[in-house]
DNA sequence: ATGCCTGAAGGGTTCAGA
């Protein structure tokens, strides 16, 4: 099962690198943030085209900003749209839908940014991510967390932590947040994968960042340790950033294996089988 | 230019993004 996330900074504008992306990665189960499209109009550009692919759609947008989106080819269930008790800036925002995907509760989420640490905007996003912590905590115990966080968790994350210095995505209360919410028990499979390696997700379009791989990784998947524990492959698909048209955000992607045998008890490998399966230790490279 | 690019709405410019 392939799961994957991607700020798209506009489903519409990036329709021509989203359905060419689908049909070369084609993940199982995808989470989109910043569609900015009106669930309508999200209907009436992708609805066809990914109903063509097989995937079921929970879409929650706006007009203008914000709009997340679960496209999934392996069930797609229980749909929430936002989440409980989240506060509005000052209305609520399209941020958040989670859904049951082949057994597993997905929450696509896109963060406030916060804009500066003085802000009312930066209380919002503080404010927000405890509304988020609360609704996984009481959640299932397969889950991922996947989305555009606006936080990068350490400053191995950043290009240049100096250049961050008192700037959001970097803040001890942002990062306090993160932490928080992983306290819940969910594993940073990218981190995992690559401990000490230089893995961004974003590149500011401006000045030659992303040629120059001066970028953050702000969009994270986090994994229950049942989910994390079938986690084979994790890696940020830097071909997507590249090219004509792109996003400012490369997707993440995400290849789990077969869910455990659940209902049967213990299961019993075949003697000329190994009771685990070797690790991988090659991975797709990321850049 | 203290926002170097990109996108949205709406209107010939301003806000938002991280």
């Amino acid at each position: 099962m392939r799961v994957a996330t991607w700020n798209v900074n506009s489903a519409k504008q990036r329709l021509p690198r989203l359905l060419p992306w689908l049909d070369e990665r084609r993940p199982d189960v995808v989470c989109l943030q910043e569609t900015k499209l009106a669930d309508e109009a999200f209907d009436q550009l992708l609805g066809d085209e990914l109903a063509g692919r097989g995937y079921a759609v929970a879409r929650h947008g706006e007009v203008q900003w914000n709009g997340v989106a679960i496209l999934s080819r392996t069930g797609l269930d229980d749909v929430l749209p936002g989440i409980p008790g989240a506060p509005g800036f000052p209305h609520a925002e399209a941020r958040a839908v989670s859904a049951t995907c082949g057994g597993i509760r997905v929450h696509c989420v896109y963060v406030p940014n916060g804009r500066t640490p003085d802000s009312e905007h930066y209380e919002y996003k503080l404010a927000w991510l405890s509304a988020l912590q609360e609704l996984i905590g009481a959640g299932a115990q397969d889950a991922l967390v996947c989305g555009d966080m606006n936080i990068a968790p350490a400053d191995i994350d950043v290009f240049d932590p100096d250049a961050y210095a008192g700037h959001t995505h970097v803040t001890p209360p942002e990062r306090a947040a993160l932490a928080k919410l992983q306290a819940l028990g969910l594993r940073d499979v990218v981190r995992d994968r690559w401990p000490s390696e230089r893995v961004f997700t974003y590149w500011d379009y401006r000045a030659g960042m992303f040629h120059r791989d001066l970028g953050m990784r702000i969009d994270l998947v986090l994994a229950s340790a049942p989910v994390a524990e079938r986690v084979r492959a994790a890696w940020v698909d830097r071909q997507a950033r590249k090219g004509t048209g792109p996003s400012d955000h490369a997707p993440v992607i995400v290849d789990l294996d077969e869910a455990p045998d659940g209902d049967i008890g213990p299961v019993v490998p075949p003697p000329s089988a190994p009771a685990v399966k070797p690790r991988s230790t090659k991975l797709p490279q990321s850049r």
